[in-house]
DNA sequence: GGAGGGCTTGCACACGTGTGCAATTTGGTT
DNA sequence: AACCAAATTGCACACGTGTGCAAGCCCTCC
């Protein structure tokens, strides 16, 4: 009660009181085995009593150990991290460190004080989980000289890190799920054109089908830019191909939202007329409609590992740079087999001519 | 370059090499009048030079302030919180504050974890941003003796202070957009019962009904959590009412996604048979079928105000302890007209017996 | 030329905690 | 009872930074 804005108590304001050393205090909280275990108990006892709080500055500053990691984000609003970040506190928590926020929304200006905070608080170790760091974040976060470990992202450089989730056996899953229920035509409405997760899923779509014998249709790989206006956009083209696909892989969920509203704009039904399939399982793949069948990264865990190895890393271990998790499919309501001699329920019907 | 694992340069390095006491080295940096102009100069540049980076913990130790702001969270994956945080965090970084992170997805042990972690950091205010905080949260903060500023949430406590949605203000801005558009029959799927939000938006929403001398009938108000099922459930128990309403005011987007996907189950198309209304403006609404009109809150600025306030609370400045932010108007295609004479597209048609 | 005053600078201490080493106490053994 | 080892405690310093006070310097004015 009412101690409010008095000066916090200390360690030496409970060595008074027990009429001991500062240093004894010290031990005696910290568990040492070099106080007598009758005066320890006392002294916790008594800290507890008079609500004492370690400061973490001042131990800090002896130890040279910050127990902070700072967790660097270029924007919340990204439907995609709030899991990740679960991950990363929790393990973080469990093992004592603290997380600093630093967020960017991808300002230069901004980015460069976030770096020069997490600078000054001495944090012992980054994360970065963000879809897109800006060009001049890295090399400043490596200035840093602490240990730093990405997620979902990858880059050659010695003292960093990654975690990411295998875009690439996603992607066969994908395709090769689609392919189990019928299809043969599957398109690929792609992410950011430099994206290596859109270049990982794009090879993994070509070479599932390549095993099975199918090489797609040119047409039926349209890019985007991982926002709903591709989706759109992507079905759009699609309608325009000579020969109509049956089903669309997205590079991810906010493109398969926009495809199928897009989709349901022209009056095609998903998925009787058209099986559209997303990636990532952002929250609201659920309550699309239908809603969204999909590859969901394993976003918990990545936070989860990515935490550990940044661990592991501060203990000196050695770790291998990259550390790629398994995606797995989430089947809802948006994919189904191919109509009816497959031939999709739009105008143009000239469709046929090149199948087998 | 390679600098690294070496100490980080000190004030006392600078002063070796400078020639000079760290005292001065210190108020140099510091911009102290009281150090020789030109002086000043040369140790600036040389610390530049020798990539010095102030020890956070060291000033704090001196100074007694941290410049750390606690952030409370429950969860990330609230999709309503992206923009408050952007709000907050920047006028936090424009006033030289960091933001320590608390989050503790409402696991008891996690909270009292974060708490102590807060109090050890010594954080100067504590900012609340999420939709329920434990029962026993707050007494815990408030034990750490600094101000707390609660987002979208009120207590009558000394010491704590509030920004909020004025949801009141919001729910009659709903109402009257739909009786503007010719709606006399609106139902209400509520929210959590204990939340303040749900009864003020519930009060809005029966007060603007009543200043147009409309009774609604009890059976259009339908109780619900806050969730997607409860606008399932809500449009189910609203179905089953004797006089059918011809709009929905959802308590929020959640509860008005859920509408939306059990409208569309049961036939009904929105909004030629019925208009929905939901209340957040979150990130999904506008790529729900159809896009979804909402009620906004001013997200981005009561984070903004909400790290305002505490700026000025602590600089001792009086403050008033809660402060309401507008809500605006976001159309978009749920709602329209009332049907042609008011009657539903659906089954039971023996609806109009208590119509004026 | 000396006194006084304004600039600069350095000394020394403080913040709260941890720890090596020496000093003191305790307990056991002869 | 004396002695030694072990257990316990305190002293003093360190971490990096900020700041009151005194000391030193230089210039101006009488």
């Amino acid at each position: 009660m009412g101690r409010r804005a008095s000066r916090r108590v200390s360690i030496k304001d409970i060595a008074r009181r027990a009429g001991v050393s500062h240093s004894t205090v010290s031990r005696a909280l910290r568990g040492s085995p070099l106080v007598n275990p009758r005066t320890a108990e006392r002294i916790r006892r008594l800290a507890a009593r008079m609500g004492y709080v370690p400061n973490a500055a001042a131990r800090s500053l002896v130890t040279t150990r910050t127990s902070i990691i700072g967790l660097v984000i270029t924007t919340l609003a990204d439907p995609f991290l709030a899991e990740i970040v679960r991950g990363v506190e929790e393990v973080a928590l469990e093992a004592g460190y603290r997380l600093f926020l630093a967020t960017s929304n991808a300002d230069p200006e901004r980015e460069l004080a976030a770096v020069r905070a997490l600078a000054e608080s001495r944090v012992e170790g980054v994360i970065v989980a963000s879809s897109r760091v800006g060009e001049l974040y890295l090399p400043h976060l490596e200035a840093l000289g602490v240990p730093i470990v990405l997620i979902n992202q990858q880059r050659e450089a010695p003292f960093i890190y990654s975690v990411a989730a295998d875009s690439y056996q996603g992607a066969v899953l994908a395709v090769s799920y689609l392919m189990r229920l019928g299809h043969t035509r599957i398109a690929y409405i792609a992410g950011p054109p430099m994206a290596r997760s859109n270049r990982l899923r794009w090879m993994g779509y070509q070479e599932t089908l390549a095993a099975a014998g199918i090489t797609p249709d040119p047409e039926w790989i349209v890019e985007g830019n991982g926002r709903p206006e591709a989706g759109e956009w992507g079905i759009q083209r699609l309608l325009e191909a000579p020969v109509r696909p049956t089903a669309v892989f997205c590079y991810n969920d906010m493109t398969a939202i926009g495809a199928l509203r897009a989709a349901r704009a022209v009056g095609l039904r998903v998925p009787e007329d058209l099986s559209i399939i997303g990636f990532d399982d952002i929250l609201f793949a659920a309550y699309t409609e239908p809603p969204l069948t999909t590859i969901a990264q394993p976003k918990y865990e990545m936070g989860r590992t990515a935490m550990s190895m940044l661990l592991r890393l501060l203990q000196g271990e050695r770790v291998s740079p990259s550390l790629q998790l398994p995606c797995r499919l989430v089947e809802r309501a948006s994919c189904g087999p191919p109509p009816e001699g497959s031939i999709p329920m739009v105008p143009h019907l000239l469709a046929e001519r090149r199948l087998p």
